[in-house]
DNA sequence: CCCATAACCGACCGGTCAGCCGGTCGGTAA
DNA sequence: TTACCGACCGGCTGACCGGTCGGTTATGGG
């Protein structure tokens, strides 16, 4: 029937799947391997028996899920058009993302104080090729384009996707309502800022 | 010599500072009690005669730094002035904080998922008084004089905000130097946005 | 000077949790 | 059929840590 590997493959996915819920609503110490196995219907021994430690649990985790959304934000990045187009793809996908998919990536900044060494840097990494860097190659054209004014490419990126986190939540959602509107907002402050446009008066 | 009063009150400080310096450099779960006592030259049972729990210490000792900033604050949104004068007076306060002080905000949005019932809310409410509401005061104001185009005020803050978390660090320091810079960088592209101003050509 | 009281000490306790390890079982290849 | 291997089990333990408590020292009022 199924053979040892995908039992291993199923066994694996399933720890991470049950660790990534746990992290998400609780701390990283809050969060006990004797919790994660329960959740994922193995024992602890099972556990330990696919991940060395709680911790590389944690990173390895991180690690695929980043590198899943490093692959869908690149499809924003290689496509053609305004850097403005390229922001709304990008920005779209990412509000369209599930709700816990999306909530993963404020894990990083939660945690990342919880490792050191390699192992922090890996997640960093990880995270910066995500996210930010795919921004960030979208605003480096915006600059060179003479789309966006000429800034350090990297603050800018970061700026954007400050913004963008804002309009995930409860309070964003109440006065803005689904995606498109809050893709609007974001690429409204973002592009021409929140002042009343010149010309303009009520 | 020193009143049993004001050897109180010195103890006290001490653990607070000490607290806080060793909260910022780790996680909550990660800092221990006698960590703290140690270095605030007390022993455990010195710390738990004036802080009932590891818990109430944290939460007393951000209470009463997110007060300081709150009244610091405070003098900007009393002042007379455009949005953006007044934007920019908060915003230098907050810059030329002590990076210790500067970087205690952050430290609400990293441990908050520690806490629970009450002590949370209290940590929330003590942060938003302190911060975003001291923004949005501004925003609204803004927003009424016409200055700012009409948009939910409290998204706006929280925008703002987060602009100004992203000109702290080193990578910000490297590409754009001190304070006054800082400053019209955040506030260029909060109020103008990152677009090239219409009718400014290369 | 005496005594009450508060500040402070540090050994200790109880509970928790990451990680270990000896063992079972089902699949697989010869 | 046998021999083996990897998946999985779950009780256990050693370290750690928040909090306690009986004791000691400093302070100040009477």
């Amino acid at each position: 029937m199924a053979s040892q590997d995908s039992r291993s493959a199923t066994t694996i996915a399933k720890i991470r799947a049950a660790a990534r819920t746990l992290f998400l609503a609780r701390n990283y110490a809050d969060v006990t391997t004797d919790m994660i196995a329960r959740a994922a219907a193995v024992t602890k021994g099972g556990l330990y028996h696919h991940f060395p430690s709680k911790e590389l649990l944690y990173i390895s985790m991180m690690l695929s899920d980043l590198e899943g959304k490093r692959a869908l934000f690149e499809q924003a990045v290689a496509m053609k058009g305004t850097c403005r187009d390229r922001l709304a793809r990008l920005t779209r996908d990412f509000l369209n993302l599930p709700d816990e998919e999306r909530e993963l990536i404020r894990l990083v900044r939660r945690d990342i104080n919880t490792f050191h060494g390699e192992d922090r840097n890996r997640l960093i990494r990880a995270y910066q090729r995500a996210l930010p860097e795919q921004v960030e190659a979208i605003v480096r054209d915006g600059i060179a384009a003479g789309e966006l004014a000429a800034a350090d490419p990297r603050l800018l990126s970061w700026s954007y996707v400050a913004l963008v986190e804002i309009v995930i939540g409860d309070h964003a959602a109440r006065v803005l309502g689904g995606t498109e509107s809050r893709l609007d907002h974001v690429l409204g402050l973002f592009f021409d800022g929140a002042e009343v446009p010149a010309g303009v008066m009520a």
